[in-house]
DNA sequence: CATTAGCGCTACAGTTTTGTGACGGCGCTC
DNA sequence: GAGCGCCGTCACAAAACTGTAGCGCTAATG
Protein backbone atom coordinates (compact mmCIF):
# COMPACT_ATOMS: atom_id res chain seq x y z
CA UNK A 1 0.00 0.00 0.00
CA UNK A 2 0.84 3.62 0.09
CA UNK A 3 4.03 4.74 2.44
CA UNK A 4 2.44 4.97 5.83
CA UNK A 5 3.56 8.50 7.98
CA UNK A 6 3.62 8.97 11.28
CA UNK A 7 3.08 13.17 12.25
CA UNK A 8 4.47 14.04 15.97
CA UNK A 9 3.69 17.77 16.55
CA UNK A 10 2.16 18.98 19.92
CA UNK A 11 0.44 22.11 17.88
CA UNK A 12 -2.93 21.12 16.92
CA UNK A 13 -3.52 22.85 14.18
CA UNK A 14 -0.45 21.98 12.34
CA UNK A 15 -0.55 19.00 12.66
CA UNK A 16 -4.51 18.89 11.10
CA UNK A 17 -2.60 21.07 8.18
CA UNK A 18 -0.27 17.75 7.79
CA UNK A 19 -2.69 15.07 8.29
CA UNK A 20 -5.25 16.47 5.73
CA UNK A 21 -2.56 17.56 3.13
CA UNK A 22 -0.24 14.46 3.59
CA UNK A 23 -3.52 12.06 3.36
CA UNK A 24 -4.63 13.90 -0.01
CA UNK A 25 -1.40 13.74 -1.44
CA UNK A 26 -1.34 9.75 -1.17
CA UNK A 27 0.00 8.86 2.24
CA UNK A 28 -1.67 6.97 5.32
CA UNK A 29 -1.33 9.30 7.82
CA UNK A 30 -1.01 8.11 12.08
CA UNK A 31 -0.66 10.97 14.08
CA UNK A 32 0.82 11.25 17.91
CA UNK A 33 0.67 14.53 20.01
CA UNK A 34 3.68 13.63 22.49
CA UNK A 35 6.76 11.94 22.27
CA UNK A 36 5.83 9.43 24.45
CA UNK A 37 2.93 8.25 22.14
CA UNK A 38 4.93 8.28 18.97
CA UNK A 39 7.07 5.81 20.30
CA UNK A 40 4.27 3.72 20.88
CA UNK A 41 3.19 4.20 17.77
CA UNK A 42 5.76 3.81 15.95
CA UNK A 43 6.73 0.09 17.52
CA UNK A 44 2.84 -0.83 17.11
CA UNK A 45 2.54 0.72 13.57
CA UNK A 46 6.11 0.72 11.88
CA UNK A 47 5.75 3.52 9.46
CA UNK A 48 7.61 4.05 6.38
CA UNK A 49 8.91 7.54 7.87
CA UNK A 50 8.37 9.91 10.62
CA UNK A 51 8.01 13.67 10.75
CA UNK A 52 8.92 15.03 13.70
CA UNK A 53 8.48 18.37 15.99
CA UNK A 54 11.52 19.83 17.33
CA UNK A 55 10.00 21.13 20.30
CA UNK A 56 7.83 18.33 21.84
CA UNK A 57 6.37 18.20 25.38
CA UNK A 58 7.17 14.61 27.51
CA UNK A 59 10.05 13.87 25.37
CA UNK A 60 11.81 16.18 23.01
CA UNK A 61 12.13 15.59 18.79
CA UNK A 62 16.01 14.24 19.32
CA UNK A 63 15.11 12.53 22.19
CA UNK A 64 12.58 10.55 19.75
CA UNK A 65 14.54 10.47 17.09
CA UNK A 66 17.59 8.70 18.96
CA UNK A 67 15.14 6.44 20.72
CA UNK A 68 13.57 5.38 17.16
CA UNK A 69 17.49 4.89 16.16
CA UNK A 70 17.84 2.39 19.12
CA UNK A 71 15.13 0.03 18.79
CA UNK A 72 15.61 -2.67 16.22
CA UNK A 73 12.47 -2.32 14.62
CA UNK A 74 12.80 1.46 14.14
CA UNK A 75 16.13 1.63 13.15
CA UNK A 76 16.11 1.96 9.79
CA UNK A 77 12.85 4.28 9.52
CA UNK A 78 13.45 7.63 7.79
CA UNK A 79 12.96 10.95 10.08
CA UNK A 80 12.58 14.19 9.02
CA UNK A 81 12.42 17.10 11.58
CA UNK A 82 10.48 20.26 11.45
CA UNK A 83 12.20 23.17 13.50
CA UNK A 84 11.41 26.42 13.92
CA UNK A 85 13.37 29.51 12.32
CA UNK A 86 15.92 29.99 15.12
CA UNK A 87 15.86 26.47 16.20
CA UNK A 88 18.23 25.75 13.70
CA UNK A 89 21.12 25.29 15.21
CA UNK A 90 24.54 23.47 14.42
CA UNK A 91 23.16 20.12 15.26
CA UNK A 92 20.26 20.31 12.89
CA UNK A 93 22.36 21.60 10.43
CA UNK A 94 24.70 18.46 10.42
CA UNK A 95 21.86 16.51 10.82
CA UNK A 96 23.93 14.23 13.40
CA UNK A 97 20.74 14.33 15.47
CA UNK A 98 19.77 10.89 13.66
CA UNK A 99 16.94 12.54 11.42
CA UNK A 100 17.63 12.21 7.49
CA UNK A 101 16.50 15.46 6.78
CA UNK A 102 14.95 18.76 8.29
CA UNK A 103 12.86 21.52 6.87
CA UNK A 104 12.30 25.13 8.60
CA UNK A 105 8.79 26.31 9.69
CA UNK A 106 7.00 27.70 8.15
CA UNK A 107 7.31 25.78 5.14
CA UNK A 108 4.97 25.04 2.51
CA UNK A 109 3.40 21.70 1.65
CA UNK A 110 4.82 21.35 -2.14
CA UNK A 111 8.24 21.93 -0.29
CA UNK A 112 7.66 19.13 2.25
CA UNK A 113 6.19 16.79 -0.60
CA UNK A 114 9.25 17.53 -2.18
CA UNK A 115 11.65 16.72 0.67
CA UNK A 116 9.71 13.66 1.90
CA UNK A 117 9.65 11.65 -1.59
CA UNK A 118 13.26 12.95 -1.43
CA UNK A 119 13.80 10.79 1.63
CA UNK A 120 12.15 7.99 1.04
CA UNK A 121 13.53 7.31 -2.58
CA UNK A 122 17.29 7.83 -0.73
CA UNK A 123 16.30 5.47 1.87
CA UNK A 124 13.80 2.97 0.42
CA UNK A 125 14.37 3.10 -3.18
CA UNK A 126 11.03 0.75 -4.55
CA UNK A 127 8.82 2.32 -1.92
CA UNK A 128 8.42 4.96 -3.66
CA UNK A 129 8.62 3.37 -7.22
CA UNK A 130 6.12 3.93 -9.67
CA UNK A 131 6.79 0.75 -11.58
CA UNK A 132 7.01 -2.79 -9.73
CA UNK A 133 8.62 -5.46 -12.18
CA UNK A 134 8.94 -9.27 -11.04
CA UNK A 135 9.53 -11.82 -13.60
CA UNK A 136 6.89 -11.19 -16.61
CA UNK A 137 4.76 -9.34 -14.15
CA UNK A 138 4.63 -5.41 -14.29
CA UNK A 139 2.62 -3.24 -12.23
CA UNK A 140 2.30 0.29 -12.66
CA UNK A 141 0.89 1.99 -9.68
CA UNK A 142 0.40 5.34 -11.19
CA UNK A 143 -1.24 4.16 -14.33
CA UNK A 144 -2.91 1.29 -12.30
CA UNK A 145 -2.34 -1.28 -15.16
CA UNK A 146 -1.02 -4.70 -14.32
CA UNK A 147 0.08 -6.39 -16.84
CA UNK A 148 1.74 -10.18 -17.53
CA UNK A 149 3.65 -10.93 -20.24
CA UNK A 150 2.00 -8.40 -22.84
CA UNK A 151 -1.59 -9.64 -21.25
CA UNK A 152 -3.50 -6.25 -19.32
CA UNK A 153 -4.75 -8.04 -16.18
CA UNK A 154 -7.60 -6.11 -15.00
CA UNK A 155 -7.73 -6.26 -10.88
CA UNK A 156 -10.54 -5.01 -8.75
CA UNK A 157 -9.09 -2.55 -6.53
CA UNK A 158 -8.95 -4.64 -3.18
CA UNK A 159 -6.68 -7.62 -5.39
CA UNK A 160 -5.13 -4.19 -6.91
CA UNK A 161 -4.05 -3.31 -3.03
CA UNK A 162 -3.12 -6.69 -2.70
CA UNK A 163 -1.24 -7.26 -5.15
CA UNK A 164 0.41 -4.45 -5.10
CA UNK A 165 1.48 -4.96 -1.16
CA UNK A 166 2.40 -8.57 -1.56
CA UNK A 167 4.99 -7.36 -4.63
CA UNK A 168 5.95 -4.96 -2.20
CA UNK A 169 7.61 -7.24 -0.60
CA UNK A 170 9.16 -9.84 -2.39
CA UNK A 171 9.48 -13.65 -0.35
CA UNK A 172 7.93 -12.35 2.55
CA UNK A 173 4.97 -14.57 4.23
CA UNK A 174 1.85 -12.92 5.43
CA UNK A 175 -0.76 -13.88 7.69
CA UNK A 176 -4.24 -13.14 6.89
CA UNK A 177 -4.33 -11.03 9.62
CA UNK A 178 -0.82 -9.12 8.75
CA UNK A 179 -3.07 -8.89 5.41
CA UNK A 180 -6.33 -7.43 6.72
CA UNK A 181 -4.36 -4.50 8.42
CA UNK A 182 -1.96 -3.89 5.54
CA UNK A 183 -4.57 -4.16 2.42
CA UNK A 184 -7.82 -3.64 4.10
CA UNK A 185 -7.15 -1.14 6.94
CA UNK A 186 -6.27 -1.87 10.37
CA UNK A 187 -9.70 -0.30 11.57
CA UNK A 188 -12.41 -2.47 9.45
CA UNK A 189 -13.35 -5.95 10.73
CA UNK A 190 -13.46 -8.70 8.03
CA UNK A 191 -13.31 -12.52 8.36
CA UNK A 192 -9.57 -14.00 7.64
CA UNK A 193 -11.30 -16.06 5.06
CA UNK A 194 -12.29 -13.69 3.23
CA UNK A 195 -8.24 -13.01 2.06
CA UNK A 196 -8.58 -16.68 0.73
CA UNK A 197 -10.98 -16.09 -1.66
CA UNK A 198 -9.29 -12.33 -2.87
CA UNK A 199 -6.06 -14.26 -3.03
CA UNK A 200 -8.01 -16.72 -4.96
CA UNK A 201 -9.81 -14.21 -7.76
CA UNK A 202 -6.19 -12.81 -7.98
CA UNK A 203 -5.03 -16.19 -9.15
CA UNK A 204 -7.53 -16.11 -11.55
CA UNK A 205 -7.13 -13.31 -12.85
CA UNK A 206 -3.24 -13.71 -12.97
CA UNK A 207 -2.63 -16.59 -14.27
CA UNK A 208 -3.18 -18.70 -16.95
CA UNK A 209 -2.81 -22.38 -17.39
CA UNK A 210 1.03 -22.39 -18.38
CA UNK A 211 1.75 -19.86 -15.97
CA UNK A 212 3.64 -20.79 -13.08
CA UNK A 213 1.43 -19.24 -9.69
CA UNK A 214 3.49 -16.26 -8.27
CA UNK A 215 1.30 -16.83 -5.11
CA UNK A 216 2.72 -19.42 -3.04
CA UNK A 217 0.28 -20.72 -0.06
CA UNK A 218 2.23 -21.23 3.43
CA UNK A 219 -0.39 -23.70 5.36
CA UNK A 220 -1.04 -22.56 8.57
CA UNK A 221 0.94 -19.61 7.96
CA UNK A 222 -0.49 -17.15 5.29
CA UNK A 223 0.51 -16.17 1.85
CA UNK A 224 3.71 -15.15 -0.03
CA UNK A 225 4.77 -13.82 -3.49
CA UNK A 226 7.64 -15.65 -5.15
CA UNK A 227 8.26 -15.21 -8.34
CA UNK A 228 11.92 -17.27 -8.89
CA UNK A 229 12.28 -20.27 -6.22
CA UNK A 230 9.33 -22.48 -6.18
CA UNK B 1 11.15 11.32 -23.51
CA UNK B 2 9.91 14.38 -21.46
CA UNK B 3 12.27 17.52 -21.49
CA UNK B 4 14.64 17.10 -19.33
CA UNK B 5 15.91 20.62 -17.11
CA UNK B 6 18.88 21.31 -15.42
CA UNK B 7 18.00 23.53 -11.93
CA UNK B 8 20.95 25.41 -10.61
CA UNK B 9 19.96 26.92 -7.27
CA UNK B 10 21.94 27.45 -4.28
CA UNK B 11 18.99 28.11 -1.64
CA UNK B 12 17.81 24.62 -0.89
CA UNK B 13 13.99 25.10 -0.31
CA UNK B 14 13.71 26.76 -3.75
CA UNK B 15 15.80 24.28 -5.14
CA UNK B 16 13.38 21.18 -3.88
CA UNK B 17 10.48 23.26 -4.39
CA UNK B 18 11.32 23.83 -8.00
CA UNK B 19 12.74 19.88 -8.39
CA UNK B 20 9.18 18.63 -7.17
CA UNK B 21 6.71 21.14 -9.08
CA UNK B 22 8.86 20.40 -12.41
CA UNK B 23 8.64 16.72 -12.14
CA UNK B 24 5.09 17.25 -11.20
CA UNK B 25 4.58 18.57 -14.40
CA UNK B 26 6.32 16.06 -16.20
CA UNK B 27 9.72 17.55 -16.88
CA UNK B 28 12.64 15.05 -16.07
CA UNK B 29 14.46 17.53 -13.65
CA UNK B 30 18.55 17.24 -12.39
CA UNK B 31 19.35 19.83 -9.71
CA UNK B 32 23.10 21.54 -9.70
CA UNK B 33 23.74 23.30 -6.18
CA UNK B 34 26.37 25.83 -7.69
CA UNK B 35 27.62 26.97 -10.87
CA UNK B 36 30.87 24.39 -10.98
CA UNK B 37 28.70 21.73 -10.47
CA UNK B 38 26.19 22.86 -13.00
CA UNK B 39 28.64 23.23 -15.63
CA UNK B 40 29.54 19.52 -14.86
CA UNK B 41 26.30 18.36 -15.22
CA UNK B 42 25.43 20.20 -18.42
CA UNK B 43 28.13 18.66 -20.37
CA UNK B 44 27.22 14.86 -19.08
CA UNK B 45 23.58 15.11 -19.67
CA UNK B 46 23.14 17.91 -21.97
CA UNK B 47 19.44 19.07 -20.40
CA UNK B 48 16.69 20.57 -22.99
CA UNK B 49 16.63 23.76 -20.73
CA UNK B 50 18.51 25.36 -17.90
CA UNK B 51 17.13 26.76 -14.99
CA UNK B 52 20.06 28.73 -13.22
CA UNK B 53 20.16 31.33 -10.03
CA UNK B 54 21.60 34.87 -10.90
CA UNK B 55 23.20 34.98 -7.38
CA UNK B 56 25.22 31.74 -7.06
CA UNK B 57 28.43 30.40 -4.98
CA UNK B 58 31.56 29.94 -7.11
CA UNK B 59 30.39 30.51 -10.59
CA UNK B 60 27.96 33.37 -11.17
CA UNK B 61 24.95 32.72 -13.25
CA UNK B 62 26.16 35.03 -15.57
CA UNK B 63 28.96 33.26 -16.07
CA UNK B 64 27.37 29.80 -16.19
CA UNK B 65 25.51 31.27 -19.08
CA UNK B 66 28.87 32.46 -21.15
CA UNK B 67 30.29 29.04 -20.36
CA UNK B 68 27.66 27.08 -21.86
CA UNK B 69 27.12 29.14 -24.60
CA UNK B 70 31.23 29.09 -25.49
CA UNK B 71 30.94 25.32 -25.49
CA UNK B 72 30.23 23.40 -28.65
CA UNK B 73 27.50 21.17 -26.92
CA UNK B 74 25.69 23.47 -24.91
CA UNK B 75 25.75 26.56 -26.76
CA UNK B 76 22.15 25.83 -28.14
CA UNK B 77 20.54 24.86 -24.39
CA UNK B 78 18.07 27.36 -24.36
CA UNK B 79 18.52 29.21 -20.29
CA UNK B 80 16.36 31.05 -18.65
CA UNK B 81 17.64 33.26 -15.88
CA UNK B 82 16.06 33.21 -11.87
CA UNK B 83 16.78 36.57 -10.69
CA UNK B 84 15.45 38.74 -7.01
CA UNK B 85 13.63 42.33 -7.68
CA UNK B 86 16.57 45.13 -7.62
CA UNK B 87 19.11 42.11 -9.59
CA UNK B 88 16.71 43.21 -12.23
CA UNK B 89 19.52 45.05 -14.10
CA UNK B 90 19.58 46.63 -17.78
CA UNK B 91 21.77 43.91 -18.43
CA UNK B 92 19.12 41.31 -18.15
CA UNK B 93 16.62 43.12 -19.06
CA UNK B 94 18.37 43.45 -22.53
CA UNK B 95 19.05 39.13 -22.03
CA UNK B 96 22.41 40.02 -23.19
CA UNK B 97 23.66 37.71 -20.77
CA UNK B 98 23.03 34.79 -22.93
CA UNK B 99 19.82 33.87 -21.58
CA UNK B 100 16.85 33.60 -23.60
CA UNK B 101 14.44 34.66 -20.74
CA UNK B 102 14.32 36.06 -17.14
CA UNK B 103 11.97 35.79 -14.43
CA UNK B 104 11.71 37.87 -11.34
CA UNK B 105 11.18 36.11 -7.45
CA UNK B 106 9.20 35.57 -5.95
CA UNK B 107 6.80 33.69 -9.34
CA UNK B 108 4.33 31.61 -9.61
CA UNK B 109 4.67 27.86 -10.79
CA UNK B 110 2.22 28.44 -13.00
CA UNK B 111 4.43 31.61 -14.40
CA UNK B 112 7.39 29.34 -14.72
CA UNK B 113 5.94 27.02 -16.59
CA UNK B 114 4.83 29.41 -19.08
CA UNK B 115 8.13 31.00 -19.60
CA UNK B 116 9.76 27.22 -19.87
CA UNK B 117 7.10 26.28 -22.56
CA UNK B 118 7.20 29.19 -24.28
CA UNK B 119 11.01 29.02 -24.33
CA UNK B 120 10.83 25.54 -25.55
CA UNK B 121 8.83 26.25 -28.30
CA UNK B 122 10.57 29.36 -29.32
CA UNK B 123 13.81 27.76 -29.03
CA UNK B 124 12.74 23.95 -29.71
CA UNK B 125 9.90 23.77 -31.27
CA UNK B 126 8.70 20.13 -31.10
CA UNK B 127 9.80 20.02 -27.34
CA UNK B 128 6.83 22.23 -25.77
CA UNK B 129 3.73 21.11 -28.34
CA UNK B 130 1.09 23.69 -28.41
CA UNK B 131 -0.38 20.97 -30.37
CA UNK B 132 -0.92 17.22 -28.38
CA UNK B 133 -1.52 14.30 -30.69
CA UNK B 134 -2.81 10.91 -29.06
CA UNK B 135 -3.77 8.70 -31.29
CA UNK B 136 -6.49 9.87 -33.90
CA UNK B 137 -7.30 12.77 -31.42
CA UNK B 138 -5.42 16.34 -32.06
CA UNK B 139 -5.47 19.09 -29.45
CA UNK B 140 -4.48 22.82 -30.27
CA UNK B 141 -3.71 24.69 -26.58
CA UNK B 142 -3.39 27.52 -29.00
CA UNK B 143 -6.12 27.86 -31.38
CA UNK B 144 -8.40 25.94 -28.64
CA UNK B 145 -9.81 23.34 -30.71
CA UNK B 146 -9.51 19.33 -30.87
CA UNK B 147 -10.25 17.28 -33.76
CA UNK B 148 -10.60 13.88 -34.16
CA UNK B 149 -9.90 11.68 -36.92
CA UNK B 150 -10.98 14.80 -39.39
CA UNK B 151 -13.44 15.71 -37.68
CA UNK B 152 -14.18 18.97 -35.06
CA UNK B 153 -14.73 18.32 -31.74
CA UNK B 154 -16.67 20.99 -29.97
CA UNK B 155 -16.18 21.70 -26.45
CA UNK B 156 -17.07 23.83 -23.58
CA UNK B 157 -14.55 25.49 -21.52
CA UNK B 158 -14.49 23.27 -18.28
CA UNK B 159 -14.12 20.09 -20.94
CA UNK B 160 -11.61 21.51 -22.86
CA UNK B 161 -9.22 21.81 -19.68
CA UNK B 162 -9.71 18.23 -18.63
CA UNK B 163 -9.37 16.77 -21.56
CA UNK B 164 -6.25 19.29 -22.33
CA UNK B 165 -4.93 18.30 -18.47
CA UNK B 166 -5.41 14.08 -18.98
CA UNK B 167 -3.87 14.67 -22.03
CA UNK B 168 -0.56 16.12 -20.90
CA UNK B 169 0.14 12.83 -18.40
CA UNK B 170 -1.31 10.28 -20.46
CA UNK B 171 -1.55 6.89 -18.73
CA UNK B 172 -1.91 8.13 -15.68
CA UNK B 173 -4.64 7.97 -13.28
CA UNK B 174 -5.88 10.99 -11.19
CA UNK B 175 -8.59 11.23 -8.69
CA UNK B 176 -11.85 13.44 -8.59
CA UNK B 177 -10.07 15.51 -6.11
CA UNK B 178 -7.35 15.84 -8.01
CA UNK B 179 -9.02 16.99 -10.91
CA UNK B 180 -11.01 19.08 -9.39
CA UNK B 181 -7.68 21.46 -8.16
CA UNK B 182 -6.10 20.87 -11.50
CA UNK B 183 -8.75 21.80 -13.58
CA UNK B 184 -11.18 23.92 -11.90
CA UNK B 185 -9.03 25.30 -9.17
CA UNK B 186 -7.56 24.30 -5.95
CA UNK B 187 -9.90 26.87 -4.81
CA UNK B 188 -13.61 26.60 -5.49
CA UNK B 189 -15.71 23.75 -3.76
CA UNK B 190 -17.84 21.58 -5.92
CA UNK B 191 -18.94 18.06 -5.64
CA UNK B 192 -16.73 15.11 -6.43
CA UNK B 193 -19.24 13.73 -8.57
CA UNK B 194 -19.58 16.61 -10.71
CA UNK B 195 -16.31 15.36 -12.21
CA UNK B 196 -18.27 12.30 -13.59
CA UNK B 197 -20.39 14.47 -15.43
CA UNK B 198 -17.96 16.37 -17.07
CA UNK B 199 -16.43 13.40 -18.30
CA UNK B 200 -19.52 11.81 -19.58
CA UNK B 201 -20.23 14.77 -21.26
CA UNK B 202 -16.48 14.92 -22.58
CA UNK B 203 -16.80 10.69 -23.69
CA UNK B 204 -20.23 11.82 -25.66
CA UNK B 205 -18.39 14.81 -27.80
CA UNK B 206 -15.41 12.59 -28.19
CA UNK B 207 -16.68 8.99 -29.31
CA UNK B 208 -18.61 7.62 -31.91
CA UNK B 209 -20.49 4.47 -31.88
CA UNK B 210 -17.01 2.92 -33.90
CA UNK B 211 -14.38 4.66 -32.02
CA UNK B 212 -12.53 3.65 -28.44
CA UNK B 213 -13.19 5.75 -26.15
CA UNK B 214 -9.84 7.45 -24.61
CA UNK B 215 -10.80 7.63 -20.93
CA UNK B 216 -10.67 4.79 -18.82
CA UNK B 217 -12.69 4.60 -15.71
CA UNK B 218 -10.95 3.12 -13.10
CA UNK B 219 -12.81 1.99 -10.58
CA UNK B 220 -12.42 3.65 -6.97
CA UNK B 221 -9.61 5.48 -8.46
CA UNK B 222 -10.17 7.78 -11.07
CA UNK B 223 -9.77 8.64 -14.61
CA UNK B 224 -6.97 8.44 -17.14
CA UNK B 225 -6.36 9.34 -20.78
CA UNK B 226 -5.21 5.95 -22.50
CA UNK B 227 -5.51 6.42 -25.85
CA UNK B 228 -2.76 2.86 -26.95
CA UNK B 229 -2.88 0.54 -24.20
CA UNK B 230 -6.56 -1.78 -23.17
C1' DC C 1 -6.08 -45.64 7.44
C1' DA C 2 -9.15 -42.61 9.76
C1' DT C 3 -9.38 -38.02 11.40
C1' DT C 4 -9.13 -33.25 11.09
C1' DA C 5 -7.61 -28.67 10.30
C1' DG C 6 -6.59 -25.80 6.44
C1' DC C 7 -7.45 -24.33 1.89
C1' DG C 8 -9.64 -23.61 -2.98
C1' DC C 9 -13.58 -22.62 -5.16
C1' DT C 10 -18.39 -21.30 -6.16
C1' DA C 11 -22.61 -19.07 -5.49
C1' DC C 12 -25.11 -15.25 -3.90
C1' DA C 13 -26.99 -11.45 -1.67
C1' DG C 14 -25.68 -6.94 -0.20
C1' DT C 15 -23.10 -2.79 -0.93
C1' DT C 16 -20.46 0.63 -3.34
C1' DT C 17 -19.33 3.01 -7.33
C1' DT C 18 -20.27 4.81 -11.81
C1' DG C 19 -23.15 6.39 -16.03
C1' DT C 20 -26.58 9.34 -17.42
C1' DG C 21 -30.85 12.00 -18.23
C1' DA C 22 -33.20 15.82 -16.18
C1' DC C 23 -33.46 20.24 -14.04
C1' DG C 24 -32.76 24.85 -12.45
C1' DG C 25 -29.50 28.64 -12.46
C1' DC C 26 -26.39 31.97 -14.39
C1' DG C 27 -24.34 34.99 -17.72
C1' DC C 28 -24.31 36.62 -22.46
C1' DT C 29 -26.20 37.99 -26.87
C1' DC C 30 -29.47 39.74 -29.72
C1' DG D 1 -36.39 39.84 -21.74
C1' DA D 2 -36.23 35.70 -24.61
C1' DG D 3 -32.98 32.45 -26.31
C1' DC D 4 -28.83 29.97 -25.85
C1' DG D 5 -24.89 27.59 -24.00
C1' DC D 6 -22.75 25.95 -20.18
C1' DC D 7 -22.51 24.52 -15.37
C1' DG D 8 -23.31 21.94 -10.95
C1' DT D 9 -26.35 18.86 -8.51
C1' DC D 10 -29.59 15.28 -7.99
C1' DA D 11 -31.82 10.92 -8.56
C1' DC D 12 -32.14 6.58 -10.39
C1' DA D 13 -30.46 2.47 -12.87
C1' DA D 14 -26.78 -0.34 -14.19
C1' DA D 15 -22.50 -2.32 -13.33
C1' DA D 16 -18.80 -3.77 -10.55
C1' DC D 17 -17.12 -5.32 -6.46
C1' DT D 18 -17.33 -7.34 -1.69
C1' DG D 19 -17.77 -10.46 2.22
C1' DT D 20 -19.57 -14.80 3.91
C1' DA D 21 -21.12 -19.38 3.96
C1' DG D 22 -20.73 -23.90 2.41
C1' DC D 23 -18.92 -27.92 0.15
C1' DG D 24 -15.27 -30.90 -1.25
C1' DC D 25 -10.48 -31.80 -1.53
C1' DT D 26 -5.78 -32.19 0.42
C1' DA D 27 -2.15 -32.48 3.49
C1' DA D 28 -0.71 -33.33 8.10
C1' DT D 29 -1.32 -36.13 12.29
C1' DG D 30 -1.40 -40.14 14.97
Amino acid sequence: MNPHVLVVEDEDALATLLQYNLEKEGYQVSAAGDGEEALIMAEEETPDLVLVDWMLPKVSGIEVCRRLRSRQETANVPIIMLTARGEETDRVRGLDTGADDYIVKPFSMTELFARIRAVLRRIRPGLAEDVIKAGDITMDRVAHRVKRAEREIHLGPTEFRLLDYLMQHPGRVFSREQLLDAVWGSDVYVEARTVDVHVGRLRKALNTKEERDPIRTVRSAGYSFDVSGG
